[in-house]
RNA sequence: GCGGGAGUAGCUCAGUGGUAGAGCAUCGCCUUGCCAAGGCGAGGGUCGCGAGUUCAAAUCUCGUCUCCCGCUCCA
């Protein structure tokens, strides 16, 4: 089974320790989640999983981490300052709410003279748009909502616009703007590509549903360069590739679907985007309602390479960047071509993959009183602990000797826990609703055998074995 | 921003004018103790905030703040 909803998950990850509401004890902070002690080492280890799975286990793959601040030409000339800044106008009558931008009319002989946004108003005041959904007129003034964060760099320099820059809104910049220099210094060839995990930020006119849409949020993406006409395939195939990372975390199948993006919702760079979608939402009555963004797999073209060089002109020969000192050009040495790579961009959510895995691991259990227990079966991998040590009985001192000497043992190998303030069914269940793949109890047996029983979460089958063997034992099974 | 919903213990929630509660969770002690066992005990809330009405307000009135849901957006 998997969660019913995400509220049940609110509520386990508040009340065991994984996500609590930020600055709580002032009100809170419009879904700003902060990550306790469980839900940090979770995060951690999806980051940990994505980067083994992105980096480490393939032939092609260099990772970077740019920083959250750039100079803010590269949002000028990646779009993002044009695109990221939406006027929005809600209707009163029916709640619906649109791009200005979008809103069909026609534009008086004066309007036609102004600045379309002001153009856009005036109409709306005069009452001559129409409302998309219900017709009505009576339409609110746009408004205009700038999804990038903005600050200022240098103190004191609040007033002066050349200071502006922009929180990045995602991560891939960074690693364009680089391309150059991984290139030279990794001396790859194509087909390559650089992965790079970060917090990014959206001013989000809408954030909500939990971890899902916040304004800041992590991300893992990796940008894979290819030869022009290659693109399609290599993106085929890394949709199929990302698919089979999620079921590989364990994640069910049944959750998990591909959405082909309809041409015209494509963002400004892509030629076409395919989604990873999870049931995020399994109590909402229309299927199709239940279905939200996990991943998105991107084919950006060239765009990218492109827009951030100085060398491509208009058809009067201007360059369209007169700002790049850079060409971010491939010159290929077998066929003497030199071109812009296209980009493959395999896109997730660091938050957002955490709240599937949570979802699609929780479970309940009913005993023969009728009293439920929450089980979070967790791929081991993401498990935020991965052994629990208890003594059966804690007041017998050498018991409770040999299992805190056990959990110190096991501590530079994996991440152990020791706790005994409960009667063994309790200090079992408590480690079955985090997730716990293993406990390990010391009872008076093992103080003549020097042996302990090893239960799992998921069978509650229990395993005796070796103290000497534990590391070896435990290791093994963790590898999933 | 518009519309709707909600703020009482860590979690879930009861309490509609008369001394703030329950279950679970948490902590401690006791019990040779393998699936939330039992016993005893403890901690924890100025009932979102402010004002008003009243002898008396968690409860009624007004204001305000915050959160949640939907609309937009996308990882």
């Amino acid at each position: 089974m998997s969660a019913p909803n995400i509220e049940t998950i609110v509520s386990l990850a508040k009340r065991r320790g994984f996500v609590f509401p930020s600055s709580e004890i002032y009100g809170g902070l419009g879904s700003a989640w902060d990550y306790g002690p469980f839900g940090v080492e979770l995060c951690n280890n999806v980051k940990q999983a994505w980067w083994r799975w992105m980096v480490y286990e393939r032939d092609d793959m260099e990772g970077v981490d740019s920083s959250i601040i750039l100079n803010r030409l590269a949002w000028k000339y990646s779009g993002h300052e044009d695109t990221f800044s939406d006027p929005l106008v809600d209707c009163r009558d029916c709640n619906s709410r649109f791009r200005a931008d979008k809103l069909d009319y026609l534009p008086t002989e004066e309007e036609r003279e102004l600045p379309a946004p002001e153009a856009i108003a005036k109409a709306i005041r005069e009452r001559r748009i129409k409302c998309p959904n219900c017709g009505s007129k009576d339409l609110t003034e746009p408004r205009p909502f700038n999804l990038m964060f903005r600050t200022h760099v240098g103190a004191a320099a609040e007033d002066d616009p050349s200071s502006l820059v922009y929180l990045r809104p995602e991560t891939a910049q960074g690693i364009f703007i680089n391309f150059a220099n991984v290139l030279t210094t990794s001396r790859r060839k194509l087909p390559f590509g650089v992965a790079q995990i970060g917090k990014s930020f959206r001013n989000e006119v809408t954030p909500g549903n939990f971890i899902f849409r916040t304004r800041e949020f992590e991300q893992m993406e990796m940008e894979y360069f290819v030869r022009p006409g290659e693109d399609e395939k290599i993106h085929q195939d890394w949709i199929d590739n990302c698919f089979n990372w999620f079921t590989g975390l364990g994640i069910s199948a049944n959750n998990l679907r591909l959405y082909e993006q309809p041409k015209e919702e494509l963002a400004h760079y892509a030629k076409r985007t395919v989604d990873i979608q999870y049931r995020f939402f399994p109590e909402r009555e229309e299927q199709d309602r239940q279905w939200d963004e996990l991943m998105g797999i991107a084919n950006r073209t060239d765009f990218d390479l492109r827009t951030h060089s100085k060398k491509p002109e208009d058809a009067e020969g201007k360059r369209l960047n007169p700002d790049s000192t850079e060409d971010l050009s491939y010159f290929d040495e077998a066929t003497k071509e030199r071109f812009y790579p296209y980009v493959i961009e395999p896109a997730a959510g660091v938050n957002r993959t955490v709240l599937s895995v949570l979802m699609d691991a929780y479970s309940e259990k009913t005993n023969d009183k009728g009293e439920t227990r929450v089980i979070l079966k967790l791929h081991p991998t993401l498990s935020p602990i991965k052994a629990a040590i208890l003594p059966l009985a804690k007041n017998k001192p050498e018991i409770v000797g040999m299992a805190k000497a056990i959990k110190r043992s096991l501590q530079p190998l994996l991440r152990a826990v020791y706790d005994d303030t409960g009667g063994i069914g309790k200090l079992y269940a408590r480690q079955d609703e985090i997730g716990t793949p293993f406990c390990v109890t010391v009872d008076h047996q093992s103080l003549e055998d020097e042996a302990v029983t090893v239960r799992d979460r998921d069978t509650w089958e229990q395993e005796r074995v070796k103290v000497s063997e534990l590391p070896e034992h435990l290791s093994t099974r963790l590898k999933g």
